[in-house]
Formats: structure tokens, sequence, C-alpha cells
DNA sequence: TTGAAAGCGATACCAT
DNA sequence: ATGGTATCGCTTTCAA
């Protein structure tokens, strides 16, 4: 592989005339530039991104950390990332978080191992101190789903309680009266505020709700299926379910349907993501879109503006999700 | 972030020293070792990855394409590879090619000027001529889903004839004898295998193929509702459709159904891959099991042990699928 | 076992 | 506009 010295001897100029050629936008005659080129192209040459990573500190690699690689949502993300980082010439480096504390942080300890210029966190496990120290720190992160007042700026996240809310008003709309909530585990804030979107819109309808119609599961298929049992368990009448993901969804549909119920004639049910899954599931999901491809570009835009100085670029730090109606939902049988 | 010049000098010993221990595989004193040691704590050393790789020309880090980073299938994959390299302190660099011959090569290049020390290829547009001229290049490559002779011990593939056999064979194990095939693009490799397989089990059952019962879709579930129209606007009658793949067979059921075909008591229908997207679907799907996670566990496999000395690892090159029995193929009705 | 010193291939500051 | 050169932080001979 030729060398940017080789190069320089064979334009006959020097080393800093051709590394200013490659960054082009120092004042180089229009005749040595095009000697440079010629030489360039002659020998082949492409720069070794690892010397001018060391000699200009910027690896232009960005970090990227997911919960899981594989899964119906991160893979629409990291696409979203990736394709706006390479466009720009930045390469991406991905870890895998598992939703567990010392994992999370592990992988975060890893990005920074190798010198990324700055980091895209989709995290669950960590606290929000841990996140503002090192936000403090001189490794610029952004976050993916994830709000925290301190960081606002730093923070591409969606307004999940408008989304619970929407799910939830969409059926009172369609005139249920009695719902249940399938609710996802408490303690990330996305469940805790979908479930709040849940609560406001039932209000708002007058409606009180009913704990017992409440269950809270772990956002995964198999967890949706068991509470879907409790429900059912409890004898308590209702047309309509809200759950705060489709993958939930998709598991309740099933005891559903196992239990004789029709969907959606017997029960109305709602989702919340718009997987893929929600487009293959029988009957069609009705959902509420999360644009989590859009919110990684846009992640991807926040580095590139904040660190790779393009100015240029919009941002957007919240994002509105939209319902997205297919069959799973309907209007409650007159009588 | 102390360098490795400020550590020798709180350990009183020489940079060579505290670069031999880091790396510990040369003879240190232990006396001088727990100095170093002591002294990296103390400063709370990180080596510079960087200039790691710029002085010993390797940049641990393994590049890898895929077609698409979202989508059911490459996330399996993908999750396989980080975990297995990351476990071996690794990085992993991802880029997608989308399935087209420009936007492949340019992927590959992409990674090339990042100075990964291998790439771990999927895939499906470049030829095999260029693969073999790349895999005698400096770069190591191993290919995931791809065979080719001349670089057999580089290429990590599934049988995928066999697997076309499987899932032919278990409907005629079934007592079906009017099947029809749904193939993938014929071009793609995998596509014409698994149809070479249906040919066989087909052939060793003494049935002959109809051609009329062939439709050749893209792999993408809206062609398989396409391809499902086409078969049923012939009138030729048939108890079992096989589809080279699980999307197909989502598309194609959705379609049965609209024309009021119960599945699988009018239609039994097996698909491949053995995607998520199986297990929802309903009724669930009977297919072929693609272990692309672990062929991907074992891509990162062989980088580990041909590029990093890993010399204890086992390989493996060629997978056996499997038939995962669900509920969308049974017996034909009797009479 | 340890140290000295020559790179690795660029960037960027200081001259000219 | 161009050249000279120190520098980035580490690895790796070669000597001692």
């Amino acid at each position: 592989m030729a060398t940017i010295y080789q190069v320089s001897e064979l334009a006959g100029v020097s080393l800093a005339t051709v590394s200013r050629v490659m960054n082009n936008n120092a004042r180089v005659s229009e005749n040595t530039r095009n000697k440079v080129l010629a030489a360039m192209e002659q020998l082949g040459y492409r720069p070794n991104s690892i010397a001018q990573s060391l000699a200009s500190n910027r690896s232009n690699s960005v970090g990227i950390l997911v919960s899981e690689l594989h899964g119906p949502f991160y893979g629409e993300m990291l696409s979203g990332i990736e394709n706006e980082c390479r466009a720009a010439g930045k390469h991406v480096i991905i870890a895998a978080g598992h939703s567990e504390e010392a994992s999370e942080k592990d992988g975060i300890e890893f990005l920074i191992s190798r010198s990324c210029d700055a980091l895209i966190l989709h995290v669950e496990a960590v606290s929000d101190e841990y996140l503002i120290k090192l936000a403090n720190g001189n490794m610029p992160i952004v976050l993916i789903n994830r709000f925290i007042p301190q960081l606002a700026d730093n923070c591409i996240s969606l307004d999940n309680e408008l989304g619970g809310y929407l799910a939830t008003k969409q059926l009172l709309q369609q005139g249920h009266t009695q719902l249940a909530y399938m609710a996802g585990p408490m303690w990330k804030s996305d469940a805790k505020d979908r479930y709040h979107g849940h609560l406001r819109a039932m209000a708002e309808h007058g409606l009180s709700f009913n704990p017992a119609l409440l269950a809270e599961g772990d956002f995964q298929d198999s967890s949706g299926s068991a509470c879907m049992q409790q429900l059912l368990a409890k004898g308590l009448p209702f047309s309509a379910l809200v759950c705060a993901n489709d993958e939930m969804a998709a598991g309740a549909m099933e005891v559903a349907r196992a239990h004789g119920l029709n969907v959606p004639q017997d029960l109305s049910i709602v989702g919340f993501d718009n997987l893929i899954l929600a487009r293959y599931i029988y009957p069609k999901l009705t959902t509420i879109d999360y644009p989590i491809g859009e919110m990684g570009r846009m992640a991807a835009r926040w580095v590139l503006k904040n660190i790779y100085q393009q100015q240029a670029l919009q941002l957007k730090n919240i994002f509105q999700p939209v319902l997205v109606c297919r069959d799973s939902a309907s209007a409650i049988a007159a009588g």
C-alpha cells in the first residue's frame, strides 16, 4: 500500500502538501493539486485511516450501544444510523448491552476504549446519574429513547405518553368503555409513560381505571401470553385491551384465540411500536408507530452536527408517535 | 488520558517494558510487572487502541457487510458475530450492501479503508470472480451463506439443497401429491439450491414436477402474495405449497386466507428460514430452521482462529438445516 | 530481563 | 502557496 510519502515523492511536492490536498481545505494551487491527484491515482493511494486518527486525534468512528442486535427493533435503528454515518464517511462500531447494568457499562467502556468520537446509546439499565457523569466527561453521547432533563439536548426520544394516550383514545372513540391495560416493566420510563398516557385518555373520557384490569409484563411476547391468562382468569369483563408493545400484544392475541375469543369482534387489541410483525400477525395489529429508524437517523445527525461540524443539519429531539389503524381493533358491537 | 510514557516514568521502567506487560507475552520479572501494573492502576491508564494499531499494523477490528441491517434475518447473524468478537476484545464495524453490486463493492471498499483485519461478508450481488480476487489480496475474508468451491475454506454455508428437500419431503410424507413451489429469485444460489432440493424430493417419490405450479418471487412477502395470486389464478389443484422462505410464505398465507382457504385444512404451507415471524403468524409456520446466529458465530471464530491465532477453536463450514414442525402443514384430508 | 531507538503514516504548526 | 519537522502513542527489533 502506498503511503503519503511515496505520493509526495512522485508528485515532487512535500508531505504537507499532499496532506493538504487530501483534506482539501487548505489553499493549494490548482496546478500542484492536480499533480498530487495524479500521483495518488497512479499509485492507487488510499490514506491510512489509523494514522490519520492518531495524528488528528479523531477516529471518525461512532460507537453504538443497543440492547440487542437481534429482535425486531434495533435493526431499524442501526439501519438509520449506519446510513447517515456512512454517507458522511464515518464508521459505526456496535456493541450490545443486553439491558443489564453491568453489561451496558461494559459495552460503553469497550466503545470508549476503541476511541470513538461519540457514542449513540440505547440503554435501559444504567442510571441517569451515570449517564450525566458520562456526558460531563470528554466523550460526547446521544441518548435514544430516553429523556433526562439535564441532558435534554442529547436526548432523542419519543413522546411515549402521547402514544399511550393515542392508543387508548382510539379504543374509547370506538365505543369501548371496559379496557384492560397490559403494561411494560414499570421501572422502564417508556413503559411508565405509555401507561400514564392511557390513564390520561381514560380520565378525559370520564372513565375510572380499574386496577384489577392492569397487568404488568416485561415487553416480551411470552409475558403477553401470561398476562392475558391472568386477565382472563379474573373473570372481569373487558372489550378492549391496550398493550404497551406489539410483542406482548402478539402473545395476548394468541391466548385470546385459544380462549375462543375473536379479535376484534369479541376483543379489540391495540399494540405499540409498529414492528414488522404487526403486519404479519392475524388479524393485523392496530398500533402506535414508533419511528425508530428516523430517530436513529436523527441521532446520527446530532453527531454529525455537533462532533463533525456539519452545521447545516436540522435537529429534532422529540418525536411524535402516530396511530396506525389495522384490523385488531374495531367499534364495539352495538347492544 | 495517561500515556504509556507516564506509566513508564511512574513505574521507573522503560517504555518497552510497559509495552511488554501490556501484551503480557514477553518475559518480565514478577517484580517489575507488579510495579508497572500498580502504576497503570494509579494513573487509570487505558492503552490507546489507535496507536497500538498503527504500530502493530493490526486494528483489532473486523468488518461486517450484510445486505440490510433491519429485517428479521441479519440481526441474529450480527448478534452471533458481535458476541464472539467482543469476548475476544475485537470490535465490529458494520456496513450494509443492500443486495446491489455497486453498493456491496462500495461497502467492502469502505471496510477495507477502515483497516479491518478481516471481513465477514454476506453478499449476494457481487460475482464469484470478484470475491476470489478479493480473497487473493491481503484482506482475509469469510463468506456467509455462499459457497464458492475455490474458496471453500472461507465459506460458512447452509446446505440449502437439503433444506429444500426436507421441506418437500415432509409434505410428501403427509400424503400430499399435488405441490406448488414458490421459489426465490433464481439468480441467487440459495434460491436455486432450495428449489433443487424440492425437485429431488419430488423425484424420489416418483412425482413429476408440474412447471405450471412453479412461481418465482423475490423473497419478500409482497411477492409471496403476488405469486400466490398467480398460482390460484391458474385454477390447477394443489393441496400443499412449499415456499423458498418464510416471508413469502407469510404473504402467500394471507392471500390464501383471502380466498377462503383454510391453512392447513385446505392448503398446507411450509416455509424456510425459521424467522421469528414464523412463530407469530397464524397458523404458526412449519418451516426449515436456518441457524444463522450460529453461522455468524462460526464466521467470527474463523476470524479469531485464522487471523488472531486462537488455535484452539473448532471450525465447521457447512451447516445442516432441520425441519421445524408447527401448524401450517398437516396430513392431507382423507378422501 | 530490560532499555534505546527506529518506525508506523498521517496532521499541523512554523517558516519561508 | 509550499516545505520542514515535531508529534500522536504505541510496537518491535537490536543491544546490553
